[in-house]
Parts: C-alpha cells; structure tokens; sequence
DNA sequence: CGGGACTCCTGCCAGC
DNA sequence: TGCTGGCAGGAGTCCC
C-alpha cells in the first residue's frame, strides 16, 4: 500500500480538489470495502463542505463542516483518482478515459471505482479500491454521544497510533522508550503502528539500511542513543526523501493526477535481491529473507 | 501480555 | 499459449 509518504502525495492532490467545496453528491456502489461503510454514509456527507484535508499516519482525515471527519485507509491498493470540474479530464493511468457524465453519472466508471465524490463545483473524486484492504470510517464530533470510542482522538483506528515520523513528538528518547524491553526483531517493531507511525515495509527496509542496522536485531537492543538517534534521522530523511519525489509507485499507486512517484528509483534494498550494496566501500550484496510472512531485503555487509 | 501466524481480496508475473 | 503458485506497499484477529 500507500505508506506515509505516499499517503502524504495523495492528501497534497486531494486539496485544491476537496477543501473549502462542497459535496453535491455521492455515489455508494458497494455495501463495503474491508468493513462495512458507516451507517447513512451517503447521507451523512451529502450537502457538506469539507473544511480540512489532513493526514495522520497512513490515515487521510476530512473534516466536515458539521464537526464529523470522514477518515480514509488506502489499504494497499486504495486508490483516488480527481477529476477536474472544467470538463477537461486528465486522464488516470490505467483508467478512467471518458468523461464523466455529469453529477452523479455512472458512465465510464470501472469495476473497483468504490465510492464517487461529485463536488458542487463539478469536479468528481472517485476512490477505487480493487483489493478492498481499504475502508472508510465517519467520526462523530468529539463531546457528541457518549459511547466510548466516539470522538476524533478516542477512535479505535488512531487512539493507539504512535508518534507522527515527521512531527516535533518524535526523537530518539521517544523511540528508545518504545523499543526497550521488546524481544521482536526491529523491522517488526518499525512496522507495529504504535512503534511509530506511517512506516511501511518499503520504508521500514529503506531507514534500517541508511541507519546501518541490521532488520534482525531485537527491538531492545537497538534502543540505546546511538542507534535510536541514527533511527530516527534515517526514518526522517527517508520519508522526506520520499515525498519529496510524489511516493513511490509499484503496482497499484499513483498519484490523484494519474502521474507516478518516482521514489522507487531512489531504493537501495527494496526490490534490489541480490544487487551490489550502494554503499561505497561495502562490496556486499542485497539479500532478501522472510520476517513475520514479509519481506525484508537488506546488507549484511553493512548494516549490523 | 507480547509476539507470530493467519486472514481478508484481486491482479500480476514467472515458471512450467 | 495457458494454467498455477507465489507474491504484493496493511492491519485486525486469534492463538500460544
């Protein structure tokens, strides 16, 4: 899927598209992606404008004028595609080629296009999800009902998340209190959301090779100051890196312009098994092993 | 409880 | 050419 940095791209596409207009119409065209959609999903976001488009993790979160957030998972190959109200369509990459017939038109839609947002100012959104890992959710204000779990913060979709990669709440200290103790290798406490959030098996493998450390290592032995400040630098860099060139487009990504990331030019591990490690001096080779039923591709030569 | 295996779904590609 | 098995960027659930 989308991790953080793709996610990120896609939020950036989305706003001249969404924020600040107004939802004429939405088309629900199945009961579900990963989980059943909300309760009166169409209802609940006919007629509002959406305020705010941002991202926390992997997760896009529309804030509603009405206080409700409509949040949004990408799964691994959630997908939105925009679609620009002047009538001239920039063509998605792999489909999407005819113009769409007017506010809630279902022609020239495809098989996995999911749910279509038409904007009172004529454009359309659509979001299609073929593997359907995705799943949308709609949050009540926070203070309204008293169900536990209501409310932004308190949703059970982000109230265990970890620290934002990129914001001022993660550091070395924080990421050595999460990893002290832990018996699992440090690729898969990188990839446990609560750790830190928005990595991704593609960047978890990018960081470990830029920081020199081994994806085999405890948890808790990386978690002195060392290695968890040289952690942190490489996990920040990677994704600034990353977003920096739109993502990183494998299979199912692409950008809500229908153009390709280009950081999977830039990966000096993943998807390299069996390459020349790209740090002078090395001579060691890429190899890729199986950790908890996924790839890790990493140096041995190099990263200890 | 922490940690690992399994599961959901579809598409694509290598290999036979 | 056509089928088959393996693999894919995620994460919730179940079981030990």
């Amino acid at each position: 899927m989308p991790e953080l940095p793709e996610v990120e791209t896609v939020r950036r596409g989305l706003v001249p598209a969404l924020e600040g207009k107004r939802i004429a119409r939405v088309l629900q065209r199945r009961a579900g992606l990963r989980y059943l959609l909300p309760e009166r999903f169409v209802e609940r976001l006919t007629g509002r404008r959406i305020e705010r488009l941002d991202r926390r993790a992997k997760y896009l979160l529309l804030h509603l004028d009405n206080g409700e957030v409509l949040l949004s998972h990408l799964g691994m190959s959630g997908r939105f595609t925009v679609m620009a109200p002047s009538g001239v369509v920039r063509p998605g990459r792999f489909h999407h080629p005819m113009p769409h017939g007017g506010p809630g038109g279902e022609e020239g839609l495809g098989l996995h296009d999911h749910i279509v947002f038409d904007m009172e100012d004529g454009g359309r959104v659509i979001y299609a999800d073929h593997r359907r890992f995705g799943f949308m959710d709609l949050i009540a204000p926070d203070g309204a009902g008293d169900e536990p779990g209501s409310g932004l913060r308190a949703n059970r979709h982000l109230a265990a998340l970890g620290p934002e990669p990129l914001g001022n709440d993660f550091s070395a200290p924080v990421l050595s209190a999460r990893l002290k103790g832990r018996a699992t290798s440090i690729k898969a406490a990188l990839l446990d959301q609560r750790t830190v959030s928005g990595l991704g098996n593609i960047y978890v493998c990018e960081a470990l090779f830029r920081a020199g450390i081994s994806p085999l290592r405890t948890a808790s032995s990386v978690a002195g100051p060392v290695r968890t400040e040289r952690l942190v630098r490489a996990i920040r860099d990677v994704l600034t890196d990353a977003i920096m060139a739109g993502g990183s487009t494998l299979r199912d990504y692409a950008r809500t312009d229908g153009e390709l990331g280009y950081f999977q030019h830039q990966f000096q591990v993943y998807g390299r098994e069996g390459e020349a490690c790209s740090r002078p001096g090395c001579g060691g080779r890429v190899v890729r092993i199986v950790q908890s039923n996924r790839s890790t591709f990493y140096c041995p030569g190099c990263q200890r």
